[in-house]
DNA sequence: AAAACGTGGAC
DNA sequence: TGTCCAAGTTT
């Protein structure tokens, strides 16, 4: 590969080599965040595991709550799964805290926590990327944690002219991450390709006057460093379309649990709904839901329609008749505004929940 | 291998 | 407003 070209370079001029510019650079302007500084497994498990596909702003607050709320490992592992997921409620990607959950429990039975990238990866929710980042900081061992900074970092330096989700695009990645390791500080070379992924060499506009390796990259002197990564074209959006109902009783929602982890937001309250495309939305609630339900005529002024990524919520108001549903339980309950205000899937049951309501 | 999985910020 | 996409993993 072409980074290897600077190999030949003589002793004299080590110090200047492209690995040890980014090392100082990083040592230089790294952001001070919660969870740097600190090589309890714990806590680098835990902020891995908020940062998959999270932006480092967002998991920070989430990251202190958590760690107040469970300080340790054992303390985790004898929490209940509604517990977790309170805490994590809003930040998405609500699988991880299951893992998380049955990941302590697996440590706190074993008694300690993994030494080995192999042992990471056993543990549930732990992938390639999430364990090698995890052994490289706590265990100092030298092992690139590839994810989608370093794969636009590298892919721009190298004007890496291939998809890097195929699978030559990951070997190479990992060729080309190679070079960049310090043998003494493994955790800190793939944190610095991170940050300088986060913040200097961005997705757009990045900024290249800044970057400390702007003369070892090819993309750079192509003048397009916009134009990689390389990607594979996208899918086509499929939008889904959903009838939500909602029931109040003043400025109470009723809200069910769904019992299906594996449906979208799985676990987690919502409010009712049910394909729009159904014949018979009203049959269609007493099917997901139990029950006799009636429906309202839909009145214009209530009637309201949010789209988000792959659904379209239509929000309408409904009756429930049958009173058995209406009693708190384990399946259904009411919510006041202030817990809509906790609810996850923000952008889309609480806010239809919201604009269901009567006007002021 | 391709899809599914949440949310919020940027443009 | 719509699109992109972020410290990925799982099936």
């Amino acid at each position: 590969m072409t980074a290897s070209s600077g190999v030949h370079e003589t002793a004299a001029v080590r110090s200047e080599d492209p690995a040890r510019r980014l090392l100082t650079w990083y040592d230089r302007v790294k952001r001070a965040l919660p969870w740097r500084g600190d090589r309890d497994p714990y806590k680098v498990w835990l902020s891995e595991i908020m940062l998959q596909q999270t932006r480092v702003e967002t998991v920070i607050p989430y990251y202190g709550r958590f760690l107040e709320a469970f300080p340790t490992v054992e303390a985790l592992a004898t929490a209940t799964e509604d517990e977790v997921r309170a805490q994590w409620s809003g930040l998405g990607y609500y699988r991880r805290a299951r893992s998380l959950l049955q990941a302590a429990r697996q440590v706190s039975a074993t008694g300690t926590f993994p030494a080995t990238l192999e042992g990471w990866l056993e543990l549930p929710g732990v992938g390639r990327y999430t364990a090698a980042a995890i052994v490289s900081i706590v265990h100092g061992l030298k092992v690139a944690a590839i994810d989608g900074n370093l794969e636009r970092v590298l892919s721009r330096i190298e004007a890496f002219d291939k998809d890097p989700k195929t699978a030559a695009g990951r070997l190479f990645m990992e060729q080309a991450a190679e070079i960049w390791m310090d043998l003494e500080r493994p955790g800190d070379s793939n944190q610095a390709l991170m940050e300088l992924g986060a913040t200097i060499c961005r997705p757009k506009r990045p900024l290249c006057r800044d970057c400390p390796l702007v003369d070892d990259c090819a993309a750079f002197q192509r003048g397009e460093p916009e134009e990689f990564p390389l990607r594979r074209s996208r899918r086509r959006v499929v939008e889904r379309e959903l009838l939500a109902i909602a029931i109040r009783q003043e400025d109470r929602f009723l809200l069910f649990r769904r019992c299906a982890e594996s449906e979208i937001l799985g676990g987690t309250w919502e409010m009712p709904w049910v394909d729009a495309t159904e014949s018979s939305p009203a049959r269609a609630l007493g099917r997901r839901y139990g029950g006799d339900w009636k429906l309202g005529e839909p009145r214009g002024a209530v009637r309201h329609s949010i789209t988000h990524r792959l659904l379209k919520v239509t929000v309408t108001e409904g009756e429930l008749l049958g009173g058995g549903q209406l009693a708190e339980g384990p399946e259904a309950r009411w919510a006041d505004l202030a817990e809509l205000d906790r609810l996850p899937h923000s952008s889309l049951v609480r806010k239809a929940m919201l604009v269901a309501l009567p006007a002021r």
